[in-house]
DNA sequence: TAGTGGTCTAGACCACACA
DNA sequence: GTGTGGTCTAGACCACTAA
């Protein structure tokens, strides 16, 4: 029987009282222990993480293990494997965020990645919907940031961006990246794992459209976006009104 | 070495001539195998398949080979694994729908599957986006099949279905049951294993607001879907427009 | 040529469902 | 108890990349 050192024990082979929380594999205890590398900074964005073999060896676990572990998040999006080079950890460029969490695409063509101009950007008390969506405390404020969105020059998404403003000191200080999950990983180690939209079907005020260049009561898309970190905390929601006269939101059912 | 006899060849040992197609693994060529039992009935919906150690034997390759095809149709939703007791092929059940096709949630409250009241069906020529959508040529007939489809007795969806008429004979001759992909599996063996969305936000017209009770310009999500069948050709077009006031259309980013 | 991930195999044992 | 899928291991070889 091979002996393991992770966490409490691979099996309860010792304690044979009602199991509470069932059989732990081994991948998973391998896969937890990757994931934690990756949310203190061990692993970082862009870097190669050791082969499999070597990973192994310094566990202690046989490299089918490993295999299986960086697998799984390989399938997560978080690692990239590249046969013949190694295995590197994902970072938030565009190509990602365009395939991960960018749903909205030209009726003709193909995804871009589209520009921002900001409109204002504040800390201020978190409305109720925020406090529910980013489980904040009654008196705690959000970074609120609101821009349009552009495609080709079009004005085609107003979006509300909010952030608990005490996980992100010093956010407001800066320029505002066009690519906002790239700077969360580069200057606060916040890795955004994946999100939850909700989606529904609204008018636009008159003030909404006025920013978009349409007419007050224009239908749009309202999406509704809580990102969550590699630690399954919310970090972000995102409100996002889309004009969708020539663009439209993709979603695949497999 | 071992010696396979799937396709072609495992790995093109004797050509020498430049690889068209590069290298196509055993394991892919196995689930390939398990597909087309899928598409011919010989594994039927509900149905338990044989477990990994036979079929391993009856096609002549390892159980490991055999355990990582059916795994990816598993994870592909065409097969369900239930430990201890075996391998299934996945219906067409309301559970399954839910999971995989339907993604409109009331906002307070959990996922449920809806009623439906068809307003009319006929046997029409197709339109051009019928014709884009389900590859028809100019003269081609589609079965369309138009509905509401309520939550709670509230009408929710004004849903019109197009069909190609060549597909599904006879279809409009009986009753239209409320779970129309469980009818294609049993009555035309055809499964739907995925499908492609794109959103829109609308305003109704007259017409479909009198149908939903609401008043004409109310905003809507339109649903433009297209499902394909297990050899990858499209079967049914689908076209929702979806009331957004209670409920939403939920979209899960991994 | 060396090193990486990817495939394939064989065998042992564990967790689970059911009769 | 028996049979199923699930985990873990060890080792061989293949495909790909880069030096």
């Amino acid at each position: 029987m091979t002996e393991h050192k992770l966490e409490i024990a691979t099996r309860p082979e010792t304690s044979s009282g009602a199991e509470i929380l069932g059989f732990r594999p081994l991948y998973r205890q391998v896969k937890d222990q990757f994931v934690r590398r990756l949310m203190d900074g061990r692993w970082l964005p862009g870097m190669a993480i050791p082969s499999e073999g070597q990973l192994a060896s310094e566990i202690g676990v046989s490299q089918g293990t490993v295999r299986k572990a960086l697998d799984e998040l390989a399938a997560e999006n978080l690692l990239v494997r590249r046969q013949g080079r190694g295995t590197f950890v994902a970072e938030h460029d565009e190509q990602r965020i365009l395939f991960q969490f960018f749903k909205l695409v030209p009726d003709d063509g193909v995804a871009r990645f589209p520009d921002s101009r900001v409109l204002d950007i504040a800390s201020e008390p978190a409305d109720a919907a925020e406090r529910t969506a980013l489980n904040l405390q009654p008196d705690d404020a959000v970074l609120r940031i609101r821009r349009i969105r552009s495609l080709g020059g079009k004005p085609l998404v107003l979006e509300t961006v909010s952030l608990p403003a005490r996980v992100f000191p010093g956010l407001q200080d800066g320029p505002v990246p066009n690519n906002l999950y790239s700077l969360f990983a580069t200057h606060y180690g916040i890795t955004i794992a994946n999100a939850r939209e909700r989606l529904k079907a609204v008018a636009l005020t008159a003030d909404q459209a006025l920013h978009l260049g349409v007419a007050a009561g224009t239908p749009a898309l309202e999406i509704d976006r809580i990102a969550l970190s590699l630690d399954g905390s919310a970090v972000e929601r995102r409100l996002s009104l889309c004009l969708t006269e020539e663009a439209h939101y993709q979603s695949d059912l497999r």
